[in-house]
DNA sequence: GTCTATACTTGGATAGAC
DNA sequence: GTCTATCCAAGTATAGAC
């Protein structure tokens, strides 16, 4: 049936998915074709455009995936941290867990590949906004009201959060720097400690 | 006649050079292939591997170049920057410029491939290795010293300055992203401007 | 140093049997 | 819904003439 709904994929599409997300992440969107993902599987390499028409609608739907997952995983603990530390906190550990699952190369991926496929940037787009729109209501949370947030628009820092933590992530990959990215993590966290001593409240109330 | 001395590339392989980082631009990594980049340049195939031996090789070589030149150009304004306004609005000037030209595009398209391709990987960290350095330079410049140097190492700094830089330009080309890393930007800017007022005195000696 | 031609490989996609 | 077989396009790379 169909697959807008809270089960986004089953069965053999399910398990399509999964193969081109473990390919994306090793291979790469180049290595990501249509042959190497059905190696990845074990399935047929025709059962591909049986079930998604093409190569990039199937990689496109990888990435819904997974940012539904991740959006399951951390909305909770997203929507519950009430002042930057624990945002800053709860940050530190989603990288970890990015870093280890490989879901932000995957979007990386994706990202780039998006630049020079309009019918993939869209979709990348797409698949990004409610990460913006969440980020962007926390912030608004968290600073609005405040004198803060005329220097800050909940916005535009919502924008600059999910470039650092692509960027972060990004650069993760090359060389040792993934040491290099946990130590500005790290302190980071700290930064927002300090911060949010210098901001007036601070209390997460829904409402508006 | 090496390519490591001040003149990168001359000749020929300029010009290869010159239609890859064109094709990068245009048609993405993927794109990039040695016919794309040859029909971009309007010259034979097979010249790309007499020159440099293979197209990854040949992209390589093209990051560099544009790495160079962007040294080049920034690097005089960049130490002479007293201030973060200074930096910000050095920043902002950057970003226009490498929208304008691609050059991060370019930078993006490589580190993201660079994840899949332990080789290209480690040239493409290479190549950023000189803009990890001037930026921590410069941030150990702007804050040695000052009580906030323990609170934000240079390191940590010029790495998150640089990771939110890529993340910026890469989310940019995504949809009409290019706006609101526009917005996020001007109000970095801004935002430097009140915290370099927090600062205690900022003046950016050359001696240690 | 540059060109043509070509060998070889891989990839997207489809037809048709099961 | 899955598999085999296949077509065709595109890619890397090389040999050899010029």
């Amino acid at each position: 049936m169909g697959e807008d709904a809270d089960h986004p994929l089953e069965g053999t599409k399910l398990r399509i998915a999964e193969a081109a997300l473990e390919t994306l992440r090793t291979k790469g969107f180049n290595g990501a074709s249509a042959r190497e993902i059905a190696v990845q599987g074990a399935f047929n390499q025709a059962l591909i455009f049986y079930h998604f028409g093409s190569v990039e609608k199937l990689l496109l739907a990888a990435l819904e995936l997974v940012s539904r997952r991740r959006m399951h995983a951390y909305r909770e603990p997203f929507e519950q941290a009430a002042a930057l530390p624990d945002l800053a906190a709860l940050g530190r550990r989603i990288y970890e867990e990015d870093l280890a699952n490989g879901y932000v190369v995957v979007l990386g991926e994706l990202v780039t590949a998006g630049a020079s496929r309009p019918q993939l940037g869209a979709g990348v787009a797409a698949c990004l906004q409610p990460w913006f729109d969440m980020v962007e209501r926390k912030m608004a949370a968290l600073i609005g009201g405040s004198a803060l947030e005329a220097l800050v628009p909940p916005r535009d820092a919502a924008f600059a959060i999910i470039a650092l933590y692509l960027g972060v992530d990004m650069l993760s990959h090359l060389e040792g720097n993934e040491a290099r990215a946990r130590s500005a993590f790290d302190r980071g966290a700290r930064l927002a400690t300090v911060v949010a001593a210098l901001l007036p409240s601070q209390h997460a109330d829904s409402d508006g």
